[in-house]
DNA sequence: CGGATTTGACCAGCGC
DNA sequence: GCGCTGGTCAAATCCG
């Protein structure tokens, strides 16, 4: 049964089970006490022999005195024996008016199928309940709606607030732009908006299961389901928007998870739950996982940089283990207090390759050039954590796994899964577009690509991703066709073994099932085709003119 | 002179 | 416990 819907059920069980008495569980013993206001008669309905009943009448001369009907069969039709005590009570029932009587009978019904009326006053019964039950759907059905109304309400109003806020940052910034570029950022935003329904979707979800968590709680103050409940609440991206609208609501949960892994955006390590102590850390860890949840750009650039359309501050240079050159970090200073990092390093073997790494979601308004880029970050990160997180994480490493045996001698590819990496990861290789032509995939560079691309030591290369998908209707080959991006389709890919095939096919749909990553996706390689051809013309970008010098020491 | 960059120090997590 | 590594901090330095 839904879980909401038997919350529901529970919530509003008293009403739910009318005409019929709350049963009561009787503390002293394994019975249930039904009690019958109007009658005050009790019955204790013995578990281990339902056909035995104890009628306890505290009617009459006062004394209560209980009588064993022995063996009392209720479902023989044809038994006219009556006891005095039947007899008692049936005289009792008479003396009423009908509803009350028809309410006794209920009354007296354990639910266990016991029949103490004839068949037809059953029928009645049955008819009540059925009335009732078609009632409650009614009502449940009225409460769904207006949830759904709620939700929709919801996401109008976020998608005003954003619109609102773009359109303030627009004008602030100057009535430079062109008309052609407003409408471009209107484009943008709406495609932002579309992407940020999935969130507020998840959204909404978890303020339903929330408030149900909440109401579940009240009836079972102490509840281990509520405490993991809890515990497991808001694994949340924050998209751009979202985290403006939800900031005060989201920052003191990251701030404080940020606090409890003092080092900072890549610290780092995969979590371990060895004690039931860690549930409580699960969730700060979890929240810290899916908030450094990264995006990796490799890309062909001679540039220090690429241009993503962010102001960057560097703030650290190291040399890491295994790569010659060194690693830079910086972060964004677009805002003050925003969160996103990025990491930039050229490829060891190849460097002209450059390795740009983000994390993190902006906590400001962007402007139209680095929209794209900041919304694969956020998209990806979606994607990555979409479902349960510890089942997604499972799928990816097996897969993975098994594609780490079978799938790496083929071509390289364009893009790459590492969940079981300290944090995930999805890395976008744009090598292999033609930087002069980017219609063009550029032939493979080698059969082992991966080995040479310094990826993370868990970071298992997909082949050919995109092109495995074999429904001409996915949104992301359209997507890519309809930007003049060949998909590949080499007869290497389909020398495959079936279970590279499965395995493969599985990864496939774990990326290309989620529309706004495949949207953000498109759009970030538009943009970094785009500003990689304006960079040859126009030299390198203002904000990564400064930073050339040391990465390419 | 203010902002950005450099670079050594520091810190935390992990493995041995 | 110690060393290694990745990441961040902050004072010194550079540059427009």
């Amino acid at each position: 049964m839904d879980k909401r819907l038997g919350l529901f059920f529970d919530t509003l069980s008293p009403t739910f089970f009318h005409p019929f008495t709350k049963p009561q569980l009787n503390s002293n013993s394994s019975s249930f006490q039904f009690n019958t206001i109007k009658k005050n008669l009790t019955m204790d309905v013995h578990a281990a022999a339902p056909d035995r009943i104890l009628i306890d009448s505290a009617g009459g001369d006062g004394d209560s005195e209980k009588r064993v009907v022995n063996e009392m069969n209720f479902f023989a039709a044809d038994d006219h024996k009556e006891t005095s005590s039947s007899l008692d009570v049936k005289k009792e029932i008479a003396s009423v008016p009908d509803r009350d009587a028809q309410e006794i009978k209920l009354d007296i019904n354990t639910g266990l199928n016991l029949s103490t009326t004839s068949t037809s006053s059953k029928t009645d019964q049955m008819a009540v309940l059925r009335a009732d039950l078609n009632k409650m759907n009614v009502e449940n059905q009225r409460l769904k709606s207006l949830l759904n109304q709620a939700n929709n309400d919801y996401r109008a109003l976020q998608m005003h607030l954003y619109t609102f806020m773009q359109r303030q940052h627009l004008l602030k910034a100057g009535n430079s732009q062109s008309p052609e570029m407003v409408k471009r950022n209107e484009g943008v935003t709406v495609a932002k908006q579309f992407m940020d329904l999935g969130q507020a979707e998840k959204d909404n979800h978890e303020i339903v299961q929330s408030s149900s968590e909440n109401t579940r709680s009240q009836e079972f103050p102490i509840s281990p389901e509520n405490i993991i409940v809890e515990s497991m609440e808001t694994p949340k991206i924050n998209n751009n928007s979202n985290e403006i609208v939800a900031l005060d609501r989201l920052d003191n949960r990251e701030e404080s998870s940020e606090r409890a892994h003092t080092s900072g955006w890549i610290s780092n390590k995969v979590p371990k739950f060895n004690s039931s102590r860690d549930v409580e850390h699960a969730s700060q860890t979890m929240t810290s996982m899916i908030r450094k949840a990264r995006v990796s750009v490799r890309a062909r650039s001679e540039a220090a940089m690429i241009a993503d359309g962010c102001q960057w501050r560097k703030y650290g240079q190291k040399m890491a283990k295994g790569n010659p050159c060194p690693r830079a970090y910086y972060r964004c200073t677009m805002a003050s207090g925003c969160p996103v990092r990025k990491q930039v390093q050229r490829c060891a073997q190849d460097r002209t390759v450059l390795i740009t790494t983000y994390e993190g979601n902006h906590n400001h308004p962007l402007p139209p050039a680095a929209m794209s880029m900041a919304s694969t970050t956020s998209a990806a990160a979606s994607m990555l954590l979409s479902g349960s997180m510890p089942s997604a994480d499972g799928m990816m490493s097996s897969h993975f796994s098994n594609l780490s045996k079978t799938a790496l001698p083929f071509s390289p590819s364009l893009a790459s899964l590492s969940a079981s990496a300290p944090f995930p990861t999805v890395t976008l290789d744009l090598t292999r577009l033609n930087p002069n032509n980017p219609s063009q995939f550029q032939p493979p560079l080698s059969q082992v690509h991966a080995a040479s691309q310094n990826l993370p030591l868990n970071s298992v290369t997909m082949p050919h991703v995109f092109g495995q998908v074999n429904n001409e209707s996915n949104n992301f080959l359209g997507l890519l066709r309809s930007l003049g991006v060949e998909t590949p389709h080499s007869p290497q890919n389909q020398m495959q073994a079936p279970a590279a095939n499965d395995t493969i096919s599985a990864a496939t749909a774990a990326i290309t099932s989620d529309p706004s990553f495949t949207a953000a996706l498109v759009a970030a390689i538009t943009s970094i085709i785009g500003n990689s051809h304006q960079n040859q013309h126009n030299g390198n970008n203002s904000t990564s003119t400064r930073n050339n010098s040391d990465t390419n020491s």
